[in-house]
This record gives structure tokens, sequence and C-alpha cells, in this order.
DNA sequence: TCATCCTGTCGACGTCGTCCATTCCATGGA
DNA sequence: TCCATGGAATGGACGACGTCGACAGGATGA
């Protein structure tokens, strides 16, 4: 992991298309020598998969809204139930206020009423708070620490 | 957009790198079909990029936490001042208990200490509330509607 | 000094992306 | 009903690209 891997996971964050030929120039490489590091960084489970990037609102998900749930006790199918509704696109335990909190996206103010209600049916919910995002400022990958503009933290 | 779109988005998003042919077989087109469909979501929009999905416990950000920032006056470069800092990934501005919510990931506790630092010197910034995520039962890619195992909402 | 391993370069082959002409189907007008 | 029009899929041909193998260079350790 030097910062010739940083480069690349980098560069194909920006754009995993990009041809092995091209992704080796702009690092100083050759295509061949990138493509096996490349496949190092997937060996590694570094890279877990080249995706395709949604925008959201011309998907027709243009409400946004982050959902903290209370509960008591939380069975082992918890993370299943969650999973089970496709509108919430994160969901993590949590220290802090609440147990967990949950990323919705949803249509309409509507449809988010609509995977409230279907968080209230989960068992061992007692009750949520949700916060609705007015504005993205941005959404990026990971930054992989090292790579430009870092202040040299470790 | 109809069903076709919605399925190559939804084969699209689990394996970017899957060959037009066979991209074409699963939704029942013919590779060239399949490459003009995918054309046409790119120069709608609605496919920003293809990217690589990164692990971040493997690139070293195994902390991840949600940070609630009060404030008093945003002035217009709060964003960019939000975006100058690597750590965070995510930045929204909420209708709620506070006035922005951001998404860091850190190396470490002590990282994200530093993070917060770096907040509080932002113009404007009052005071940040901080929820420090235990445990990460999914993070998955924007839902398409229409996608199997909706149950019919609009 | 030599052996070994890792990593990169180069080249060749096969696959895949890309483009174009053609055909098919749905739609709307006279 | 017939014809005109536009959108979309097919199939094939060309060229670019991914993929793999053999070989070379450099670092490490005995």
């Amino acid at each position: 992991m030097d910062d010739v891997d940083r480069m690349i996971i980098s560069l194909l964050q920006e754009d995993a298309a990009r041809p092995y030929a091209a992704l080796g120039a702009a690092v100083g490489l050759s295509a061949g020598a990138a493509h096996e590091r490349v496949r190092k960084l997937r060996e590694r489970g570094l890279i877990r998969r080249t995706t395709v990037d949604i925008d959201p609102v011309a998907a027709g998900r243009g409400v946004l809204a982050y959902v903290m749930i209370d509960g008591k006790t939380w069975m082992g199918g918890t993370g299943e139930a969650l999973a089970a509704v496709p509108e919430i696109e994160e969901a993590h335990v949590i220290a802090g206020p609440a147990s967990l909190l949950v990323k919705v996206r949803a249509s309409s103010t509507r449809e988010l009423q609509d995977v409230l209600r279907r968080v209230f049916e989960i068992d061992g919910v007692t009750g949520t708070q949700t916060v609705v995002v007015l504005e993205t400022f941005f959404e990026r990958g990971v930054h992989v620490p090292g790579t430009s503009s870092d202040s040299g933290h470790k």
C-alpha cells in the first residue's frame, strides 16, 4: 500500500472505466503493471467492486432523511429487518442519544412517512426521531489517507 | 425509464465491469442495445459515473461518526470549507435540532478529535454534537423505485 | 556473492467495446 | 386502411483493450 496504490484508488474513484493504459500512464506505470496493482487491491479486499454512481434526484429519490431509532432489546434479526426496507440506504448502531441511525431516501415526504411506519413495525422499536435534509453540499467516496491535501496525520 | 432500465441500473450497481453482452443477456437484449440503454442513462444524468467501492476499514478509516453542527450565520463558503476536510464524506443542511449534519470517517478517535477541531475553525460554527457509530449493519447504493421487492408505493 | 522474491516491461492473442446499416414495431395523420 | 415517421433492437465488422506469459531489473537475506 504505497503512494501509487493510493493514486490508483483515487483515480478509479473518479472514473473506473478508465483504460489500464491511461491509468498506468497517470501513475508512471505500464498498462500491465497497473493491471497487476488493481488485481492485488481487489484481492486484498481494498477495492470491493466496481459500481455506478446514481443520481438520487434523477432516480426519483429526492427526499433524504436521517432517522434515529430508539428501542429496548435488539434481537438478531434487526439488521435484516432494516435491510428489507429498500428505502433505507444505511443502518448503524450508535453510541449516543439513540440506539440506531439509518439513512432514508424516499421519493416524497408521503413515502418517508410510510417508511417510518414500516420501521415502527420492527420488533423492539419504541420511538424515532427524524432529521430531514434540506440541501446536500456533497456526497463523495471514502477518502484514502495519504492522498493529496492531507495534513500528515496517521 | 422502464423496467429494463431499472434492471440495468440494478445490475450495474452490483458489478459495473460486467460485459455488455452479459448485461444484455440478463435483461433479454443484445449487447448493442444494452450499450445504447446505458449510453442514454448516462446522457440523462441518471448514471453519474462508474466508480469503485472502497472498504473503509481496509483503507484505514475504521472510525465512523456523524456530527451535527450548530452555527449562526452560514456564509457562502461553508460548503467549500467542509469539503476541504478530506475526512468529511457527506455534508448536509438539515431541518431539526442543528444546522448541519456531516459524516466523518477517521482512522482513529484521535483523528476524529482533530477533525472536530478543524470544523470548529470554520466561520460561524458555534457548537457540535457527535454521534459515534459502533457497528454498521450495511451501506448500499441508491435504491431505484420499481426494482424488485417494492411494495408498490409511489 | 548468490539465491530468491517481488515488481515492472514488453509482446501476442483473444475478447470486448463501438459503430453502422438494416429491420421491426408503435404511433399519428390523411 | 394505408402510409409516413421516429424510436429501438439486431447483427456484423473493425479496432481498441484486457489478459496472460516470458523475461528483466532491483531489493532483501543467508
